[in-house]
DNA sequence: CGATAATTGACTATTTTAGTTGGTTAAGTA
DNA sequence: TACTTAACCAACTAAAATAGTCAATTATCG
């Protein structure tokens, strides 16, 4: 699992939907003036993210984009992995001329690093960051417009 | 902390470097042969880790480079963050207009992601990774040339 | 002195990331 | 039906990071 600032810029991008979504869908010209991404990057991303299904576009006049599950069903390894391509691990995976040199070993240690962070990363949700975010605005002289939940979101 | 493959690069060559280490220094030369790096790509890397303090190049015939210090003490995390530029994470710090919007919360995540990485890479060291490979030399079928330790080797 | 190999810097090529442009398609609204 | 909105799509450009090339300098060994 790589960690670039595109996977950023889709959990930012995701972040954004979720802490805006009331229940109409929210749209990307939207995101992209917050967020100040370029909204053809953001049609990118929501490109690959509608493709891994974390995503549903509505399209026309009240259209936009809302997630497909609740936020506490999607993880941050899930939408990281949306965006980039899937890795080339098999350099030297089960050739016969494995010699078990640096080569080999240091793949050894990256796909463990990739399972460590894999692993750290699906486990923290959408719903976590906000919980997180929750916690903090009691304790910051933040004055942000506070997204309420009130109603029952529409998902999928 | 980023991963990419440029910390992949510094990695493989450092543990080449470890493996291929007797009491004389290892050449560019032989690293750039061995792993296929581009040797003039390895000098970049090596210019940064030895402003890093974790090689010492030594010019001339029978010249190359040495670890600064024993394998056991030269972490991976070190490694990485010796060849990447230093990340700027100061986006919206401790800025006033800091509204904990997704940006700050992505930034949070991401400042936790990399001090979760940065310590799982620093406790594994290169000595670490030598003895991983011992340990399967000998359940594989593997018939690459032992590099014996048996002199005790130089360092600084 | 001559060969070796690090060291340095400028320059080029490739890939990835990010952004632009200009459409089409679906759906809501007047 | 015509108009608007906004997803969707593809080709293209720009910027940045990665990777590699080339040429020169410097230290050291024989």
């Amino acid at each position: 699992m790589r960690l670039t600032t595109k996977g950023r810029y889709a959990v930012t991008a995701m972040l954004d939907l979720v802490l805006h979504s009331q229940n109409t869908p929210v749209t990307l010209t939207e995101i992209a003036t917050r967020q100040t991404i370029s909204l053809s990057y953001l049609e990118q991303l929501f490109s690959r993210l509608r493709k891994a299904d974390l995503v549903k576009g509505v399209r026309g006049p009240g259209g936009g984009y809302r997630l497909r599950q609740t936020p506490d069903l999607i993880s941050i390894a899930s939408i990281i992995e949306a965006v980039n391509e899937p890795i080339d691990s098999t350099k030297c995976g089960g050739e016969e001329n494995c010699q078990h040199d640096s080569v080999c070993l240091t793949h050894d240690l990256w796909a463990g690093l990739s399972d460590h962070i894999q692993d750290y990363l699906s486990k923290i949700t959408l719903a976590d960051l906000i919980a997180q975010r929750d916690d903090r605005r009691n304790t910051t002289k933040c004055s942000e417009a506070i997204v309420k939940f009130d109603k029952p979101l529409k998902y999928g």
